[in-house]
DNA sequence: CGGCATCCCTTTGGATACTG
DNA sequence: CAGTATCCAAAGGGATGCCG
């Protein structure tokens, strides 16, 4: 498997790449993790982030809907209600999705003390 | 394990997302993965990836490094050669990113199929 | 060869105001 | 409540030039 755009194609994208930077942006995938115990609504999304602007949320939710991994689900009424669920691709995403943050939360700590401990390149080396 | 900033904390970003963030740009999970069959120098790892900036992949490799998921190693000949390699740490996130990467490659049919299907909601009854 | 510095265009995303 | 539209600032990232 390769990751790497085909040599001689500089229109098309790796099509793996393309659903990776996706799964990149800042919002993603704290949505997906947030939807893992189940139907939210788009207020209860906000408050559950924290700092996610109204814009970023549902422009995100938009793009998780249309990739096929979020459901959206109106009801209309007066005022309107919109609950949003993983869908069954979304929830195919929990596990690698989970290993990551596993990871995340296990080396955390390493990486910070790496970055502290860290002195650049003098540049050149000496001879 | 929570990934939403702690409510009151404006200042401090949640460490697992501080870590995930950085594997989330468009670069670095592509450098590790390139790195996985062992070492390479800056111009093959150019050359493999293929549409990488020379600043890009600069910039992406000293963020890596100072993370302590890559080792740097200099030859001080001339002209300069720089080995790239996995640190410890790096190679242990291959796990959950090949998970990521399996996911990925198994279900982008999926996601594309999902957003050629999409149509967007009215919105707006016209009149 | 392997960078770093600069310039500059593009993308991202927050704040705010407005609407069904 | 759940968005959309607009404006604008900050970050991302390519192209180029220079240098050890």
């Amino acid at each position: 498997m390769s990751l790497h755009r085909p040599k001689g194609e500089m229109a098309e994208k790796c099509p793996i790449r393309d659903v990776l930077d996706r799964l990149g942006d800042r919002w993603t995938v704290l949505i997906i993790y947030e939807l893992e115990n189940g139907t939210l609504r788009f207020s209860e999304l906000r408050k559950q982030i924290g700092d996610i602007s109204q814009r970023m949320l549902a422009q995100t939710l938009r793009t998780l809907e249309q990739d096929g991994l979020v459901n959206r689900k109106v009801y209309p009424t007066v005022p309107p209600r919109v609950e949003y669920s993983l869908t069954e691709l979304g929830v195919s995403l929990l596990g690698p999705l989970n290993q990551m943050i596993a990871w995340a939360a296990d080396n955390h700590e390493q990486v910070r003390a790496a970055r502290a401990a860290y002195v650049p390149p003098p540049q050149q080396v000496a001879l």
